[in-house]
This record gives structure tokens, sequence and C-alpha cells, in this order.
DNA sequence: CTATAAATATACCAATCGGTATAATTTTTC
DNA sequence: GAAAAATTATACCGATTGGTATATTTATAG
């Protein structure tokens, strides 16, 4: 790996926490600076702009996010366990794989929506592959006989994503974790009914 | 009412959609100007700095989402359909009473709480006032034999609130308002649970 | 209708915004 | 280890940011 290479990693893994939590138009260049302890130009000279930086630091976000659920998911035997380790991860003590600032989807996509189409596209790219990964799921239950056959599978999976964002939504505008637990409790429900 | 109240009233009618839609960070001073024909001097003649603008701005958008579901729920007569109206109400074509730019409890928490405690409390206050709002709707229902009596209200409440601000984010960021359509088929099928 | 108070516009402020040309410094290649 | 290439820092750009002091206009009270 180049050096170039290496402090494009290390920009974004600097960026994508502020860019989480603050989001686009809320992240300046010199909190970029700040937060590397590079300079503008070295910055520049490893992307074209500030957009580029912020599609990096989501993708970094959104790749975090994944690789440790998906982890999570392989930890358990049964389809509806699958399907369940998203309810149980919240409000655990997150590990650092956790991406800081909470889940980028929801961060990113209500600011995105209307302001920056490459950036929703990206979001609404990462909604399509969660709710094809979850058809697959339920789908996988239907053969194995753990889920009914008469599953909506689109319709279950698009509940299960609403159910699982409005629940991180609840709990960290209200700052109850709590709330979020209970939500999550319904969801569980909501899968072994399936 | 004075020329002042009157002017105030018509930044915020202006600037209100503008927050809605680019949130706190992404609007302008200039933005405002433009939309209003004022001049930066007139606004801040009415207001403090542009939180208080914004504040007011979020003030307005969820006054305007609230009546109109308030009224919409007179129109029906069953507890049950009083708690499905938000369901229907999706996807339909909004009359102007409604706030442009979408959900301002949605468009509004994600980018507040982690930069603006002000804001992101006014959020927290709708998201409990609906709670409450809902959970006086169950134990009503429960009352008049509607909603079986073992209903925990509380998280009957927590995930029909988190089951439509998420089919609400799901369609939004995605662009489908079918995927909104269907999740909110799940919450209709949930509150018949009751 | 006049005087006074209130509201709005003008003109300005320093600071910061995103971005860039160029110079200085490292890496890499030979 | 020298030369070439790639990377990073410096210094700057015009535009815009949120905000304000003051002048001008407009409403209101007597």
């Amino acid at each position: 790996m180049s050096k170039a290479e290496k402090t494009k990693e290390f920009i974004v893994e600097k960026t994508a926490p502020i860019f989480n939590k603050k989001g686009f138009a809320g992240t300046s260049l010199s909190d970029m600076t700040e937060a590397t302890g590079l300079t503008k130009g070295s910055i520049y000279g490893n992307f074209a702009n500030k957009d580029e930086v912020a599609l990096a630091s989501f993708d970094y976000n959104l790749r975090k996010m994944r690789s440790f659920i998906y982890a999570e998911e392989e930890k358990v035997e049964t389809i509806k366990e699958k399907l369940m380790v998203r309810t149980r991860l919240f409000g655990k003590e997150r590990p650092l794989a956790y991406p800081e600032g909470g889940c980028p989807l929801l961060n990113t996509g209500p600011e995105a929506d209307d302001t920056h189409p490459a950036l929703r596209a990206r979001v609404a790219d990462a909604i399509e592959r969660w709710k094809e990964r979850t058809i697959s799921m339920i789908e996988e239950g239907i053969r194995n006989k753990e889920i009914s056959p008469d599953t909506d599978a689109e319709q279950a999976a698009l509940t299960l994503i609403s159910m699982i964002q409005g629940a991180i939504f609840v709990a960290r505008t209200t700052g109850k974790l709590e709330y979020g637990k209970r939500v999550m409790e319904s969801t569980r429900k909501y899968i072994e009914s399936l």
C-alpha cells in the first residue's frame, strides 16, 4: 500500500465519525484538518473535494457497521436468530467496531434526501441491500420450515427494517435507550410470529 | 396583531420549509432573506439569531403536522381507526397543510441529536407527547373493550411510533413510496392485533 | 397631523467557508 | 545515492458565513 493510500485511509478513519455526527453540511474542512492533523493541501491531494471525503466516510461507516453485524449473524444458528441479531445488539455496550455516532443510514438519509443526491443514492443502495439480504434469509427460513410459507418476504423485510430504524431514531433523539429496547422486544415478537 | 408579530409569522412561514429540507446547518441567513424578500436587518430585528428562527420554524412545522393529523383523527370513530390515521395518511396526496419537506421529527432529530441540544429537546418533547397521546388512546380502547386488556400500552405506543417513523425514513431515502405503504400495512395489522 | 416609537434597510464587520497554485518535502525508482 | 515522481505544506483566493451599528422608513399614539 502506497503512502497516499495509507493517508487516504487515515483521513477517512478520522473524518468518518465527524460526518456521522455532524452531517455533511455541518462538517467543515477545518474539522477535517483538526481531526487528522493534516493540512488542506494534503487532504485535497488525496480527495477531489469535500463530497468525495463524505462519500468515502459514509462507505467506511457502513462497512464498519455491516462487518460487525455480519459477524454477529454468523455466531447464531437459526434464521430467526439471525434476524434477531440487530434487535439484540441494540443498547449493548458497542465495541469500537461500531461506527461512532450511530447508524450511518439514519444519520445520513434525512439530510441527504433533499440536499445531496450522491449521498442519498448511497443510503438508498444500502437499504436495498439490507432488504435483499433479509428477504434471502426469510426465504431460507421458509425452505427450512422455520418460517411460515405464506410469509410475504418483502413486506416482512421492509417492516423489520422500519422497526429497527424507527427504534434507533426514537432512542437517539429522546436519549432514552429503554425506549429502543421496548421496540426491539416487539420486533422480536414480530420475527417469532413469521 | 402588531406589524412585527405579522412579520415574525411571515418569516417563519417562509423559512420553515427550508429548515425542514436542508436542516439547521444547511440553511443560511441568505436562504432566509431570499425566501422572505426581507433583509438581514429585518430578520434580526425580529429574532435574536439563527437558532431562534430554527426553533420557531420547527414549532411551526410540528404544529402544522399535528393539527392536520388531529383533524383527521376526529373524522373517525373507533380507537383503532384513530390509531390507523397516520398509516392511511401516508402516500396520500398531501394537502398544503402538511409541512413541506416531510416529517419534521425525522428531519430534525438525527441532525440535532449530536449538534443542537435545544432543537433536540424540542424533538424529544414531541415524541414524548406523541407517545402519551397514543397511550391515552390505547387505554381508552381497553376501557371500550376495543383493545385487549393485557396490552402493554407504552410498548405498543413506542412500537407504533417506530414503525411509522421507520416507514417514512425508508420511503423517503429510497424514494419508493411503495415501501412505506407496505410497512403501513404491517402497522395496521399490528394495530388490529392489539 | 405631528411626534414618537417601532420596524426595516443599508452598509459594514471579522471569521470562516470550500478550494487552489505553488513551493517544499518525502517516497519511490533506477 | 541521485533523479524523478509523488505527496504534503504554505500561502493565498474570492465568496459566504452569522451577526451588528446605524440610518431610514413606516406605524402608532396623542
